[in-house]
RNA sequence: CGCGGGGUAGAGCAGUCCGGUAGCUUGCCAGGCUCAUAACCUGGAGGUCAUGUGGUUCAAAUCCCAUCCCCGCAA
């Protein structure tokens, strides 16, 4: 089968390296273009990209379909299926209609439930038990389509959202593969649904006044990336510090959130109180809450500061 | 050449501004105490202070120069 590639970062990859193995024939790669980033702005080709050069395939980066040129670029590739994995681009009808099977995406959640941009995180901070891929047949809405195959997963009361997107990541592409060879009929998705907001400023930071419980998923769905962040002693950029993981602790207090209750990070949240365990200064490696503690005091009574005492700039 | 932090004992850090005995916490080893502990007491080992047989100096972790490596922001 002739398939088009789209998707660019590593949640794509095992998807596109199962079809390379798979002996369908791999027409084109279309991935975000690559720009300057990291430490010294050099050029960052997408994980994705970096596969498809590996295996010699045909590279495509277009920044958009608006343009006559790179529709047409796509419909000569003559495909039979368009399979879309985390691309970054909003496709017009004329491209989902292009492959003659038409576009498949792999989406990571149970479909209508989170649909959107930030699946996985919202799964975990939503205090969900249970997650999972859906593939399913595109249409010009978003994440609207219909459902042609679903895999479920549990998700643990300590999983991070690093080790979900794992999981998803080569769960959507096995399941891609199935439903590619087993073709099954597409079944309508319910019209409402809810939708996971794309990660903003304002999610790069915790919020004390919520409980402990859902403190403790807030950190859990943003470990180990973006971070969930608060600052010691005043807002600097170094004295940030990015908490990986928490212990929720049943303790009821009158302290205000955001305070430590102990000199071993123990911080009351709006609800009962975590202990947290690992965390990360600026500047520095990740670190345990041990190895923290032996070079910095945090006496009872330190104030982190967290959402509520920042001003988040407005981004035009 | 985007902005910034850092490399000192196994780990986490101070000391660097202002050059003059290598320090703190923890971990480890040995011994003691305790019904007991992430408890307490005593003793001990463990360092080319990232690299350069680089410069300055009577003297460099500290000042100057060059290089390597790690990380945060931003994208």
């Amino acid at each position: 089968m002739k398939i088009v590639f789209m998707g660019t970062p590593d949640f794509a990859v095992p998807a596109l390296q199962k079809l390379i193995d798979s002996g369908h024939q791999i027409v084109a790669v279309y991935t975000k273009e690559p720009k300057p980033a990291g430490q010294h702005l050099c050029m960052k080709y997408s994980p994705v990209y970096q596969l498809a050069e590996k295996n010699n395939l045909p590279i495509y980066t277009p920044k958009t379909f608006k343009n006559p040129e790179a529709v047409e670029a796509f419909q000569n590739l003559d495909a039979d299926l368009g399979v879309v994995c985390a691309y970054g681009l909003i496709l017009p009808q004329v491209i989902l209609d292009a492959p003659k099977m038409g576009c498949w995406n792999i989406h990571a959640s149970l479909l209508p439930r989170w649909r959107g941009a930030a699946p996985i995180q919202r799964a975990i901070e939503a205090g969900d038990i249970q997650t999972g891929i859906t593939i399913m047949k595109m249409d010009a809405g978003i994440d609207t389509g219909d459902i042609l195959s679903q895999e479920k997963v549990d998700i643990t009361p300590n999983m991070t959202g690093g080790q979900l997107h794992d999981i998803l990541s080569t769960m959507g592409a096995d399941l891609l593969l199935q439903t590619i060879e087993a073709q099954p009929a597409p079944i309508k998705q319910p019209e409402e649904g809810i939708y996971a907001k794309k990660l903003s400023d304002e999610d790069m930071f915790l919020d004390w006044n919520m409980s402990a419980d859902q403190v403790c998923n807030a950190i859990r769905a943003f470990a180990p990336y973006p971070g969930k962040r608060v600052y010691l002693d005043k807002i600097d950029s170094q004295n940030q510090i990015k908490i990986y993981c928490v212990e929720v602790v049943d303790i009821s207090h009158n302290t205000k959130p955001g305070t430590a209750i102990d000199d071993k990070l123990l911080i009351a949240c709006g609800k009962n109180a975590v202990r947290i365990q690992e965390l990360q200064r600026s500047g520095k490696a990740k670190q345990s809450a041990h190895d923290f503690l032996n070079g910095t005091v945090v006496a009872k009574g330190t104030y982190l500061l967290g959402l509520d005492a920042i001003k988040i700039p407005k981004t035009p």
